[in-house]
Order: C-alpha cells, then structure tokens, then sequence
DNA sequence: AAGTTGGCCAACCGCTCGTCT
DNA sequence: CAGACGAGCGGTTGGCCAACT
C-alpha cells in the first residue's frame, strides 16, 4: 500500500490551531512549497506533508473565498457537475477562490440532490420520446393525501403560468409501490418502470419525499435551462 | 433543561498518476 | 523497464453546532 499515512509517532492530527497555521503561511509564503514531505520539518510542524499540503490549500492560501455561495456560482457546479462528474479539482479549477474540496462539501450538502431532481427530469423527457407519448396534463389516481407532482405542476399551471407556450410540457408521474399492468390505461408514468427502464432508484432521489421535493422538483421543472 | 437528530465542514484515508532513479 | 516516491484526487469520517423533540 503506497498511500502515504500521517500516523508517524510525534505526528499530529485533527484540527488545526492557528500557530499552526501562521507558521505555514509563514513558511509558504516565504520559500514556496517546494516539497511537501520535507516542509513541516523545515517549518516546524509536527504534521505531515499531506496534512499540511491539505490545510493550505484549502484554508491558507491567499484570494480563497470562504462559504456563501452566490447563485451563479451554484449554477456553475452544477453545469461544470453535468459536464465532468465527480472530477472536483477540474471544477474549481475553472472556479478561482474556490476549493475543490470546498465544492465537494457544498455539492454534497446543498446541490446533490437538485443535480439529482435536474436528472429526474430529464429522465422523465427521455421516457417519454421513447415511448412516443403525449405531454399529459391528466391528474393520476393516487389517492394518498399529499400530492402528486402532477398535482403540484397542475396547480402551478394554474395559478401561475397561463403563459406557457405550447412547448411546455406536464407529466404525470405515479408514485405508485406497484408496477402498472396497463400501460395503455393511462398516460402516467409509473415511477417503476422508469426505474426498471433505467436502473435507477427514485427511492435515492426522493427519499425525502417532503414538501419542500416536490416544490423544488416542481420550481425546476418549469425553470429547466436548455442545456 | 436535557437528549436527539441532522447539516455542515475540516480533515483524514486510500488510491492513482506522474516523475525520477 | 520496474520500483520507489511525492503529489494530487475523491470518498469518507468525525466533530461541532443549531434546530428540534
């Protein structure tokens, strides 16, 4: 096993205390990091290169911004999310001041899931050019107390969009714990045989299946960017 | 007021890649 | 060419704190 471990006698772990960190900046930004084995030795540091090497780079070094994220911003993970996966350090390399992990952490605990209503979505438009079947704006029979998406989405047409053009679309999605075995009774989609269509799981999508899913599910729906 | 839960974030771990010898 | 090594990357964990019960 060639991965490098901060577990030598002497070296410390955990969080780090800000003499620590004044002796790195001080360090770096005098003689650069030229090697970050050999560094914390030369800085004084009971840490390992590693350690020292991840607190600089994302905590210390300069022109780092430091949390509230701007919408374009999450917009930008997003897009750069869709187009590179999980490859962080790509992305913030094309987001100056921010870190990759940084990124990883808000994409974890604010953009993951919307990434993952966007994909929905989408998954919902290829299912329907695959199975050639008409924007529905019918309300499906789920009789459960809280509301389908088509529900929600009907109510926004109403109240809201007496505007939309003849491209936009409604769906009808079922939460149904059942597959459906008439297909041809009804335009909904049944949200199992999407996820047999496409091995995927809503159960991971939606396993918050609160108020504030469906309403972002549906906000996005409507404010999909063509991309 | 105390205990529990969940979100957030800093930091660690393990792996791969590139370079050097 | 192969092995050693450092750097870099992404996944994961642990701790803190606020909100909730």
């Amino acid at each position: 096993m060639r991965g490098v471990r901060c577990e030598k006698s002497g070296m410390r772990k955990g969080t780090w205390t800000p003499e620590e960190d004044k002796k790195l900046v001080d360090y770096v930004t005098r003689y650069g990091h030229w090697n970050w084995k050999l560094l914390p030795k030369f800085a004084g540091l009971e840490r390992c290169g590693k350690s020292c090497r991840l607190r600089w780079l994302n905590y210390l070094r300069p022109n780092l911004k430091r949390g509230n994220y701007t919408e374009e911003e999450e917009e930008t993970i997003v897009k750069l999310h869709r187009r590179l996966g999980n490859r962080w350090s790509a992305i913030a390399a094309e987001m100056p001041g921010r870190s990759d992990n940084e990124i990883k952490n808000h994409w974890h605990a604010k953009l993951k899931k919307r990434f993952q209503y966007h994909n929905a979505v989408d998954l919902v438009n290829q299912y329907e050019d695959q199975h050639d079947q008409e924007p529905i704006t019918t309300i499906g029979d789920d009789t459960t107390s809280s509301p389908t998406t088509s529900q929600l989405i009907n109510n926004n047409n109403d109240s809201s969009n007496s505007s939309s053009s003849s491209s936009d679309q409604s769906y009808s999605i079922t939460m149904s714990t059942e597959h459906s075995n008439d297909v041809n009774s009804t335009n909904n989609i049944n949200v199992m045989d999407m996820e047999d269509h496409y091995g995927v799981s809503f159960v991971d999508y939606a396993s918050d299946s609160s108020k504030s899913f469906w309403l972002e599910l549906l906000d996005m729906s409507y404010s999909l960017p063509n991309n």
